[in-house]
DNA sequence: TGAACATATGAACAATAATTCATATGAAAG
DNA sequence: CTTTCATATGAATTATTGTTCATATGTTCA
């Protein structure tokens, strides 16, 4: 992670951006967790979980079922998504029913969409 | 990829239920290129060259001064922000200068920014 | 309490990806 | 046309991650 400092022969970067983006520049810990969301929707199983959490709140069974993958993989990825707040879970019996944590999901897929069908 | 159906002992998702995932389910190919562009954002290091040309256009060699980090390693991711239509470039003499393509990026960096805030 | 079902979890393995190093390409200036 | 500077690229290495298999946890019902 460490490198030494690369320069340009000239430096083409006036002194004022060097300053506004150092200014701007959230603190590591923040682009850190901000990389680690957008990883958790980098992955085609999970963007598939949540597209069915958008229809309807689900076991791990039957999510498992529709996507035609094994429950253990599902549920190791339902962690992930646990984890970064992207859906919650109650328990109903044997289940244990997933849902989606807020809409910022649906706004963050709905943007990458909008992307991607340019 | 490719798995038995596992299924629950009963059902839970109601036939209905099931029709409307699948109908609502996008093609599998827009599913990985969804996927493919949030693995995009899912670096530090490219969300952080991502910021650095909110601010202004700029060569490969003044951003990786600016992050102190190798001209190759953010060639290297240069270019993959390049594949996914995230930034465009243009020659001006010996430098190549880097901007973002559009504002979609912001769009996505400030959602995911509005999640991981709360 | 014990059997059956639903889910979670740890280890192992295969596949991907980020950085570095060395080098190639390409432009400009003498 | 040769040197120098800026960037790109390929190979190698290390780290990370997704899936599977085996098994543990936890719930219900007889």
């Amino acid at each position: 992670m460490e490198q030494a400092v690369e320069r340009c022969q000239e430096q083409h970067v006036h002194e004022e951006v060097i300053n506004i983006v150092t200014a701007d520049m959230p603190e590591d810990e923040i682009l850190y967790d901000l990389a680690e969301l957008y990883k958790v929707f980098g992955d085609t199983t999970r963007i598939k979980i949540l597209y069915v959490l958008f229809e309807s709140d689900m076991c791990v069974c039957d999510i498992a079922q529709l996507l035609n993958m094994g429950q253990s993989a599902i549920s190791h990825q339902l962690r992930v998504l646990k984890q970064a707040q992207l859906v919650r879970f109650r328990r109903e019996g044997k289940q244990v029913i997933y849902s989606l944590a807020d809409d910022h999901v649906r706004t963050i897929i709905n943007n990458g969409m909008e992307h991607i069908m340019e």
